[in-house]
DNA sequence: CTGAAAGCGCTTACAG
DNA sequence: CTGAAAGCGCTTACAG
């Protein structure tokens, strides 16, 4: 491969005109730039990046942590990242962690290995002592999109879970719902704690009884959704709705909802979470949360840049939900509704 | 941050020691080894990878480039590229093209730029002129998931898209249907191309017409299934069967049939392609074309990694499809039958 | 506007 | 088993 002295032989300069020439032509006269080009041009130069980013100190990459790239949601977060990464010259390493929270240390460690610049981390549950150093200051460049809670003002993009899951039961509710389960996500994970919270203190509002029975923790996805949703219509006492936090594992409800005979929705209400395009097309359509997964990738990314170019960001920032109705929710049968004083 | 010199310095080596004790632990004196592990913990050492990289030439980092990440069924692909990947400590860099095959282009120059070893290619309309030189021989590590047509032998693991294809159009007309649609992708796809030429190669095989009008190109999302599976069923003659090339288009033809009240399967057979999860959850559930898309994921990156390790690789992989019958498919209404000799 | 020189941090023949 | 030295390919103060 043709290196910066290559070129410079060939056209009769030093290797530090060659560099300055490529990277910065308005600092060098026009008859060397052009003598430069060419030169680079014949011998079919192309800069070795790696020699670039050691001598600079920067990458010019970012890793995208993320719990699982299988998933819909996690694909559409990082699509919206990648566009403003491109869009600044960013590349980006993919960091699966396959739901194992072990690798997330390997991939904060690219860090100090200088082989990213920053971490965009989309899995939330992330040991305090990756991202801060023993003074108590975060120690690298981060964005977590996500729920995170600490004492330290880690840079957040995420929705208001707690208040988007609360939307959802209240709307039950106020249709005369009383009979609410939730099947929600690995309660150690903050976004669904957050969410579970969200349901028990509406319910708790309108001084419904909180069942232990009726809250299922889960992968979300479609076989859970399966799974768990028999469980609940199997109860002697089941569901006259209920809210999933994911639209994976509310599909899988509507699926053995039919299986069983379980009319959705006059029978059972059910609610997803996400608005994933699919939740359009699956039958009945589906009530669910709208998450502006892309912008959440965009808004994450340019929080990040800020934040390598040296600019103070904006510690968190929340961004909208939307409850949107579609088929699979109505009022609960007329012996099982509830009469809600207003 | 701490560099070998400061290891060195600590511990009373050089720093040619404390790269080997680091490095190959067993070539160095077990006091040594003690020492420089001690000082290297001491100072918080950890070393550069780029420097490392820089020297080795080599980045442990491959990329893949990829049409769309926001697609399950690439999702599911990289899946399996990650997890051998991983296993063999190298890094996936996302190479998203966003549909637009103009920024192929930058990727294939992350080779040359020395920050990959090596490109996984998702795409497989890649111009000829980026993995062959002037003297017609591939000029870098490369495997190509998809179809692949060339002189030269380019590392291609694929499913056999043509005889899949028939596969599903056979099993259709065997059943008895002869009035056949084909929702397929973009035609200058050559796995599209392959599949449209199965199914086209079917027709003609069993003396059924070729009707244009049946034969559909879009971007197979849900919404084109949904757009073309309407213009399908509103034509004077509409089709007793559609094979979709792609699971979300199958079942965006689910939907408008539903709302145009024409019933699936008794009336209209629907089948899709790939077998992604969905694929069960859907309403009628779909007939399908399996693809082992994590397999090919895996497969493609162990054929990249045994090209990188100098391992000469075979040069083609097909894998295994299958079909798989669901509830979206039944023969045609009696009067629509087709009498087929066999 | 340009060049000589230093240096980013590592690894590896080479010599002992 | 270990050290001195070179070098991967680039960029950038420094001096002119």
């Amino acid at each position: 491969m043709a290196t910066v002295k290559d070129v410079a032989r060939l056209a009769g300069v030093s290797t530090a005109t060659v560099s300055r020439a490529l990277a910065n032509p308005e600092i060098v006269s026009p008859s060397t730039r052009e003598k430069v080009e060419k030169a680079a041009l014949d011998v079919g130069y192309s800069p070795n990046g790696l020699a670039r980013s050691l001598r600079k100190s920067e990458s010019k990459t970012i890793v995208v942590v993320l719990p699982n790239i299988d998933s819909t949601f996690f694909s559409d977060v990082v699509h919206g990242i990648e566009a403003l990464a491109h869009k600044h010259g960013y590349k980006l390493l993919i960091g699966d962690t396959g739901n194992e929270s072990s690798r997330i240390g390997s991939y904060f460690e690219l860090f100090e290995s200088k082989l990213v610049d920053g971490v965009l981390s989309l899995s939330s549950d992330i040991p305090e002592s990756m991202i801060i150093n023993a003074q108590g200051e975060i120690k690298l460049p981060i964005v977590i999109a996500g729920e995170y809670f600490s004492d330290i003002a880690v840079p957040t993009v995420h929705i208001d879970n707690n208040y988007s899951a609360k939307k959802g039961v209240e709307y039950l509710i106020m249709m005369g719902h009383h009979k609410i389960a939730c099947i929600t996500g690995k309660i150690e994970n903050p976004v669904f704690n957050a969410r579970t919270n969200g349901y028990k203190e509406t319910m708790k509002k309108w001084k419904l009884p909180i069942t232990e029975s009726y809250i299922l923790e889960s992968d979300l996805s479609f076989i859970s959704g399966y799974n768990l949703g028999r469980q609940l219509l199997s109860l002697k006492n089941p569901p006259s709705a209920i809210v999933c936090h994911s639209d994976e594992a509310a599909i899988g409800v509507l699926k053995i909802a039919r299986e069983m005979q379980v009319a959705v929705p006059s029978e059972l209400s059910v609610i997803g979470f996400d608005n994933l395009a699919l939740s359009e097309y699956c039958v009945p359509e589906l009530t669910t949360i709208h998450q502006p997964r892309q912008l959440i990738g965009e808004t994450s990314m340019k929080l990040l840049l800020d934040i390598l170019s040296g600019k103070k960001p904006n510690p968190e920032m929340t961004l909208p939900t939307q409850l949107i109705v579609r088929e699979s929710s109505c009022p609960p049968p007329i012996d099982q509704r509830l009469q809600v004083d207003l």
